[in-house]
RNA sequence: GCGGGCGUAGCUCAGGUGGUAGAGCGCCAGGUUGUGGUCCUGGAUGCCGUGGGUUCGAGUCCCAUCGCUCGCCCCA
């Protein structure tokens, strides 16, 4: 019981667990490939500049959950809290800013430092994808289609609902915020002690408070339709129509605020009432400056990321496996034929064992454990002949086939 | 960082008011060294999370501590 324990937040994927994991990562790799995303792998710990210049120095990532190191060389690492960042330093690194658009598809593990919960650790994995150099709403539409299209071949989409907002342009953002602040300064007696921390850093969180006080205070709040300019409104407008044309259902929520800072105009999540607190399952939005702020060109991007643990855990069953063949040899001069039986079983595209332990009662106990359909029991008498008995573990059925058809006939 | 719940076999869990630890499943062996799944018989498994206290005696009561879990904050 004092064994070796996995690090807080950090599990291991085994079995069921690891063929939904699998599943979630699969599923979306096919979804997205249809859409034209290429799949990048970049290093899982980047110079800790990448993130903290890029997150924003007052959010919460950047401020108290990176895994944050010094290495041998005195540099500061950090375990990558997200993916975009690295993506975007990857795109500057390599100079792709020539090329654009870029389409990225990422999957992998990303590091928080937090207290586990429902559906969050502290090691976790995200789906993710960026479509890079993209300035239209058409490609936010495009994007948002497709996570869609991911829950739906997940067959989650009836446990999600999707919400969009506008974030609006920068000087949108900038007189919403002013009239915010005006608005929560004046009810600042009312308001919650973590809702005056945010007033300080960033007031557009208080939105999203769930604390009763605050919510009362939200509730009268300005939204931020006033306060576009005219083209942040059209885009939202463009925004709407295209996801009508894609067909994508959505509600609105003005209250959708992003934790980092990078972002502008879209944002949205896909919600569900199925994880508790966590009720998040895959968000992103469109963030303009934020290859810039990697030392490349003003370049617009818009992007999801999506939390595999969590769809994993919102998934009916996990997928069937194919049900392997069984090799059985019987006696010691059956050993070589059950070799060339099961390495041409392999050949063929089969998932296939032996079972080569114990009395042949054993290895048929072995076969049925695996989850075999079929075993091939090759002995002396079926050596002499050169014909297999195949004992059909769903109807018990044994039938006779000739060696050499093995692969052919158990295709 | 702050709150609630829970720690007994590999897993799921029983163990009124203190008397030296149980079930089901799983595992191993045999019934059957040329036939699995079903069935029968037998077997092994535990520092009862850890440390301390009360007591003749603690899985049970008290204190501390660690871990897990759910929630707050924030997010995928």
């Amino acid at each position: 019981m004092s064994a070796l324990q996995p690090v807080r937040g950090t599990h291991d994927l085994i079995g069921e667990d690891q063929r939904r994991h699998r599943h979630v990562i699969d599923t979306a790799r096919r979804i997205v490939w249809s859409y034209g995303f290429d799949e990048w792998t970049t290093p899982i710990f980047e110079d800790t500049r990448v993130f903290s210049r890029s997150l924003g120095e007052t959010s919460d990532v950047v401020m108290k959950e990176m895994y944050t190191f010094t290495d041998r060389s005195g540099e500061s690492i950090t375990l990558r809290p997200e993916a975009t960042a690295g993506i975007c330093r990857a795109l500057v690194s390599n100079g792709l800013t020539q090329s654009l658009p870029q389409k990225v598809f990422y999957a992998g593990p990303m590091f928080r430092y937090e207290r586990p919960q429902k559906g969050r650790g502290r090691q976790f994995h995200q789906v993710d994808i960026e479509a890079i150099g993209s300035a239209e709403p058409i490609s936010d539409a495009e994007v948002i289609a497709c996570g869609w299209n991911v829950l739906r071949a997940l067959g989650v989409d009836r446990l999600t609902v999707l919400e969009v907002n506008t974030l609006g342009d920068r000087p949108s953002r900038d007189a919403y915020r002013a009239a915010l602040v005006a608005y929560f300064t004046a009810h600042r007696d009312t308001l919650s002690e973590d809702s005056l921390q945010r007033l300080e850093r960033n007031p557009l969180r208080i939105l999203d408070s769930k604390d009763e006080r605050d919510r009362r205070v939200v509730a009268d709040a300005p939204t931020i339709a006033p306060f576009l300019t005219p083209e942040a409104a059209r885009f939202y407008d463009d925004l709407r129509r295209l996801l009508d044309r894609f067909g994508v259902p959505f509600r609105e929520n003005p209250r959708i605020v992003r934790g980092l800072d990078y972002y502008g105009h879209t944002a949205f999540e896909f919600v569900t009432e199925a994880l508790g607190a966590q009720g998040t399952v895959m968000g992103g939005g469109r963030y303009d400056g934020l290859v810039e702020e990697m030392g490349g060109p003003p370049t617009p991007a818009v992007g999801w990321a999506a939390g595999v643990e969590r769809l994993a855990m919102l998934l009916d069953a996990p997928p069937p496996e194919p049900a392997p063949i069984a090799v059985v040899p019987v006696g010691e001069a059956a050993e070589p034929a059950a070799i060339a039986a099961v390495q041409a079983l392999r050949q063929a595209g089969l998932r296939a064992e032996m079972a080569y332990r114990g009395n042949l009662r054993r290895r048929m106990e072995r076969a049925n454990r695996i989850g075999a359909r079929a075993a091939v029991i090759l002995g002396d008498a079926e050596l002499a002949t050169g014909v297999a008995q195949v004992k059909d573990f769903s109807t018990g059925e044994q039938t006779e086939v000739p060696i050499a058809e093995l692969a052919s006939r158990l295709a």
